[in-house]
DNA sequence: ATAAGATCAACTGTCGACAATCGACGCTGA
DNA sequence: TCAGCGTCGATTGTCGACAGTTGATCTTAT
């Protein structure tokens, strides 16, 4: 039996059938991502369903799937609404990523290959590259994606999950600011420590550089989240306040 | 004007309004969790929405509450089935767990009181109580209830979430088993290096000593799994293989 | 002018319906 | 005996509909 024409070999692609509601959900993700959608702001079940050409079920169905991943809350009655964090919420996140990012790259560095290494040291040219052309809004992505590298190399299908879905979620924030950090060439330049520390295998080192790294980039978010830089942006509707005046109203239903 | 009766006073709690969606994730959550619905059974909405005497929107809706945390699972088309971990994902999940717990148990030491440390120490006196009273079954809730608590005095309600979602999912796996670990009050013991370490504010040793927990936990359920001690309870419908043997039919369509 | 009440369009939660699809069953023909 | 095919009930994804609520706007009365 020739090679090139196994008896079973897969003819076709797998075409996968998709339902709306997932596809419901990577747009709305999307938007968010992006910042077409704000924090804070609401988001009509109805309105998306017109604006999107499908019935409103498969809409909701899919603001669920986000919602159990906190980028949408639902106040019932009231509707769904973006995820808008105030300072401590935003520096959790970074603690979760911290947390995770920390130990998945420990995991690497035990179980990388040296082409792992390489692709990771590309990876940071690239990110000193961008820095010299300006593209500062690459930056940012190729930024994630070594980031990202690390927590696949971690091994961990869980946690790059997470990882992801945290990415999603900052990125959501970092989208109102536009620019974030302060010099781009800084920002390339404080990865070196951590491929330095990666090329020894020294997981002590990695650890104290990668924590500072993020800790760099959580104390800069967060700083300008509290010195209300946000402020300007926040005329978005907000979900209402938890405390609701008209009690008597609602006991009386 | 007198104490007791201060003119904004809080009459009555606010009564809130509740979605059926949640009460549906709420109640498959929980059978999920004392084993009623199995890892890889099917939940089909129809039958689901008439057993709760709904229809079937908030039904699907609550589902999909539960799929992105990773609960459930949906095969377009094929409908809605518990998530079956095999030994590695499960595996994984500890990992998760393990992440977490080390991450927030070093911050809880750092900022715990004396009080906490009492609780921390009265919630092991109780697992000892429990070994000897011969109540596993509590025993196990407790043992989650004592790492819970070392989450929450971490301070960080992102990962206190996580960490009651990865609850959940293990308890699904644990459910199947019944009788998880050999000896009750081995179990209880093995919580009292943690203590001592907590006692000591020594960071170093509460690492390697919760890792050292966590790591027999691991180890013991995922070798449950991989000798197979669940196939016996695996006769629930398996959601369809990845690859899909029709290919030609689904072309065609 | 301000606070309380009335009005009203838009939205939400839930339901039942419908076509398309799935998978189990039995039948056929080798 | 067994692979392959129609058949058929049950289930799925999606839709449109309906009553009840919400929040904004307008009205009224103090």
């Amino acid at each position: 039996m020739s090679d090139d024409a196994a008896p079973d070999r897969q003819l076709f692609e797998t075409l996968q059938p998709t339902d709306l509601a997932t596809r419901v959900a990577d747009q709305v993700l999307r938007a968010i991502g992006d910042g077409r959608l704000r924090p804070g702001e609401k988001v009509a079940d109805a309105k998306l369903a017109r604006e999107l050409g499908t019935s409103r079920a498969p809409v909701r169905e899919g603001l669920r799937l986000l919602e159990s991943q906190g980028l949408i809350v639902s106040h019932p009655r009231r509707g769904f609404f973006v995820h808008s964090y105030d300072a401590d919420e935003l520096s959790e996140v970074y603690d979760l990523r911290e947390c995770l990012e920390l130990y998945a790259a420990e995991a690497a560095m035990a179980k990388m290959t040296e082409a792992d290494l390489a692709r990771l040291e590309a990876q940071v040219a690239l990110l000193h590259q961008l820095a010299v052309d300006g593209q500062t809004q690459e930056q940012v992505v190729q930024d994630y994606a070594f980031h990202r590298m690390l927590c696949e190399l971690g091994g961990n299908s869980r946690i790059l999950r997470l990882f992801d879905q945290i990415a999603a979620e900052l990125r959501a924030g970092i989208a109102l600011v536009g620019r974030l950090y302060n010099d781009p060439g800084e920002i390339a330049r404080t990865h070196d420590p951590i491929l330095d520390a990666l090329r020894a295998r020294d997981s002590e080192r990695l650890r104290d550089e990668l924590r500072e790294h993020l800790e760099d980039a959580r104390i800069h978010v967060v700083q300008l989240y509290r010195t209300g830089m946000f402020d300007q942006n926040r005329q978005a509707a907000q979900p209402p306040a938890d405390q609701d005046p008209s009690i008597l109203k609602r006991i009386l239903r």
